[in-house]
RNA sequence: GGAGGGGUGGCAGAGUGGUCUAUUGCGGCGGUCUUGAAAACCGCUGUGCGGGAAACCGCACCGGGGGUUCGAAUCCCUCCCCCUCCGCCA
């Protein structure tokens, strides 16, 4: 959420920084300044009507005190008016509230001056590449048909389990996927400090607004039911990654200072209705409703929000480096970036067998954007309290990082080799048939 | 699912319609005293919004929402959460 002082008192900036996005949300500034000037007006007039009554409320108080019954009973009905022009006025401010907080949920974050004016993902720059794309001496085979050829996968039974964009990971498959969870959390709570948690794995409406993926993005997620009470449909949704619970901990909170950093990392599923994108309906593991991640939150200083997420996504690339996997970073700008970021990475991994690079990792400084819609605060050494910068980022997803592992380490003879960093996890040196 | 008990400031814990501004204690901050500290004593203490250059003033907030009333922490309705016990259950 936009701080609607900021919207008042620097209109130019915000429209111009806004318009960078190419979104159109420029143009619901008006109706913003209008509504809270509104709000504003009314406010002011049902304040001094309260300050009225509560003073005479006090009087008729002290003149009950004295049995003065006659003049207390005048005094009321003088009074009586007042209240109903308060509860008139209460309910136009109240609906002033409502409209204004509506259209503020739907105003995206300011994308941060350094980030590059841009349409689409082919603006984006190029920040780094790291080691190269496998040299594979023949025809590299997909991750679909390795996962067939070495059952790691069962596409067809997790269709019939669940319908398309599932999967049934099986035996060698189950046990990598679970090796590399395991190594992303050890790598991220020993090396890089990170507190582990394990959060809920459905949750509440204010979460999703907290971190911004309600009201405006509502049709993206799985809402569930309590049995086959429809009353309880929608009061609680599957997570579409850990962000969601775990970036709302410290919700409706002042933390002191001295708490900050605060760095967590967490291992979930993600759920995601995928409403619309392409590639759900193919077979594969690029684009499915339910995946593995571990992500990385922090909740920092706003001084250092920037230099802990250079941090941040230095730990996520640690993961491809340690693995030995071939991968880019580039910044995603102005019109590419989420809805609540200010500045963002992608980390993209080379598949040989899709020849493209595969989003692994999205890490984002939301600067206070998600702090102010979850009332999120710390307290600053003069006593004030201040918005902190949350982070976030994939340290990384799952189930692409499987992708291009299988890929990249595929043989001839059809098996894969497993990096040595993983193989204490999985206690082996090669998959085969 | 059933029965009962609860939700008040950083924490503990009073307050069941008004006359004082939500008792009191602990903690925290500042001060007095002291070589220093402790103790003692004195003062201060939350959040949001509006107005204001500021000092400050006003409004709201006692789990959330709504209602009754001139006036609600207190009464009524409703929802949420926590605790205890019973039932079911991994």
């Amino acid at each position: 959420m936009l701080d609607i002082k900021l919207i008042r008192e620097k209109t130019d900036f915000v429209r111009e920084r806004l318009a960078t996005r190419n979104a159109g949300d420029e143009k619901k500034l008006d109706e913003i300044l209008a509504l809270d000037e509104q709000r504003r007006k009314i406010l002011n007039e049902v304040e001094q009507l309260k300050a009225t009554r509560n003073r005479v409320s006090k009087e008729i108080g002290a003149l009950m005190g004295q049995k003065k019954t006659a003049e207390a009973e005048a005094k009321k009905t003088e009074t009586r008016q007042i209240g109903d022009k308060i509860s008139e006025l209460d309910k136009q401010v109240a609906e002033a509230e409502q409209k204004l907080e509506a259209v503020l949920l739907q105003i995206p974050n300011l994308p941060n001056e350094k980030v590059k004016i841009g349409k689409t993902s082919e603006d984006n720059p190029e920040i780094r590449v790291w080691g190269q794309k496998a040299n594979i001496e023949f025809k590299p085979k997909t991750h679909v048909e390795l996962c067939e050829k070495l059952k790691l996968v069962d596409f067809a039974r997790a269709s019939k389990i669940s319908g398309s964009g599932f999967l049934l990971y099986t035996n060698w498959g189950a046990r990598l996927e679970r090796a590399l969870i395991q190594f992303l959390l050890d790598l991220h709570t020993t090396e890089h400090k990170y507190t582990e948690v394990s959060p809920p794995f459905m949750v509440n409406r204010d979460c999703m607004t907290g971190v911004g993926q309600f009201p405006k993005f509502a049709d993206q997620y799985y809402g569930v039911q309590e049995g086959a009470d429809t009353s309880t449909f929608g009061k609680l949704f599957l997570i579409p990654t850990a962000e969601t619970p775990v970036a709302n901990i410290h919700r409706d909170e002042i933390l002191k200072e001295a708490q900050l950093p605060i760095y967590y990392c967490a291992y979930t599923p993600c759920f995601r209705g995928e409403a619309g994108a392409a590639g759900v309906g193919t077979r594969g593991m690029i684009r499915v409703h339910q995946f593995d991640k571990v992500e990385l939150i922090k909740i920092t200083k706003p001084e250092n929000g920037y230099d802990e997420l250079e941090k941040l996504l230095a730990n996520a690339e640690k993961v491809l480096q340690l693995l030995g996997l071939h991968y880019r970073v580039v910044q995603l700008c102005t019109g590419d970036m989420g809805f609540a970021s200010a500045l963002t990475y992608d980390i993209e991994v080379w598949a040989p067998g899709q020849n493209q690079y595969l989003e692994v990792s999205s890490c984002s400084n939301c600067e206070d954007f998600q702090a102010r819609r979850m009332a999120l605060r710390y307290k600053n050494e003069a006593g004030e309290n201040k918005f902190p910068h949350i982070l976030n980022g994939s340290g990384t997803a799952l189930a692409r990082l499987f992708v291009a592992l299988v890929e990249t380490y595929q043989q001839e003879d059809g098996s894969v080799t497993i990096p040595a960093a993983l193989q204490p996890y999985l206690k082996t040196d090669r998959i085969t048939a």
